[in-house]
DNA sequence: TCTAAATATCGGAATTTCCCGATATACCAA
DNA sequence: TTGGTATATCGGGAAATTCCGATATTTAGA
């Protein structure tokens, strides 16, 4: 659990954003694009507004962080939380740091 | 509570250790640098072993994003903790983002 | 006053982040 | 195979951050 690397990929409204989706998918994504696994990089990148290699880039960023983990379906990548990470994150910040 | 902010100021290697020498700062500090304002930004700046006006810029974000807390005591400036925003913080990572 | 000490602010070089377009890779379907 | 779709990676310009030295400000004390 790199501190430093989880603030960083926590600096960035875009990301936050994200985070915020896929913290309830069933009401920012439709049923077509979403599963148990996640939501497909494609919708979030709707969702975002920005570009496919930047939304991609910052799904790996968070990714690496360890708060989302990744699933690839045929051609899709679902991307979903790690609510364990957020669980320990908020348990550092109230104790630890 | 700009959550950006925040976390902007945590991704830092050094604010991060100024922040738990303010913790406990009777581990780290001697008495007579500290008191219950807190500990002067000379002695943070020795621990970091950054320049003068680097400790200064840091402790100066950490407060402008709600971290910590001045107090300035003749031509000393104590800074301190602000544990509700660490506790704020915790609960918004538990429950919001 | 004048000087010295503690801190804050300014200007800037080096590094990192943001976000893009172009390209590469993986997979499916015909 | 071949072409199409979804995603990942690469290269880079613009903006932000890091950290410095120099300078300004504030306060205490002679």
């Amino acid at each position: 659990m790199d501190q430093i690397e989880i603030f960083k990929a926590l600096s960035n409204k875009t990301r936050l954003q994200i985070l915020t989706w896929l913290k309830n998918p069933e009401i920012y994504f439709a049923p077509e694009h979403r599963n148990a696994d996640g939501v497909c990089v494609g919708m979030i990148q709707e969702k975002a507004g920005l570009t496919q290699s930047t939304v991609s880039e910052y799904l790996t960023m968070l990714k690496k962080a360890g708060l989302i983990e990744a699933t690839r379906v045929g051609q899709w990548t679902y991307y979903k939380r790690n609510e364990e990470a957020f669980a320990a994150l908020s348990k550092l910040i109230e104790s630890e740091i």
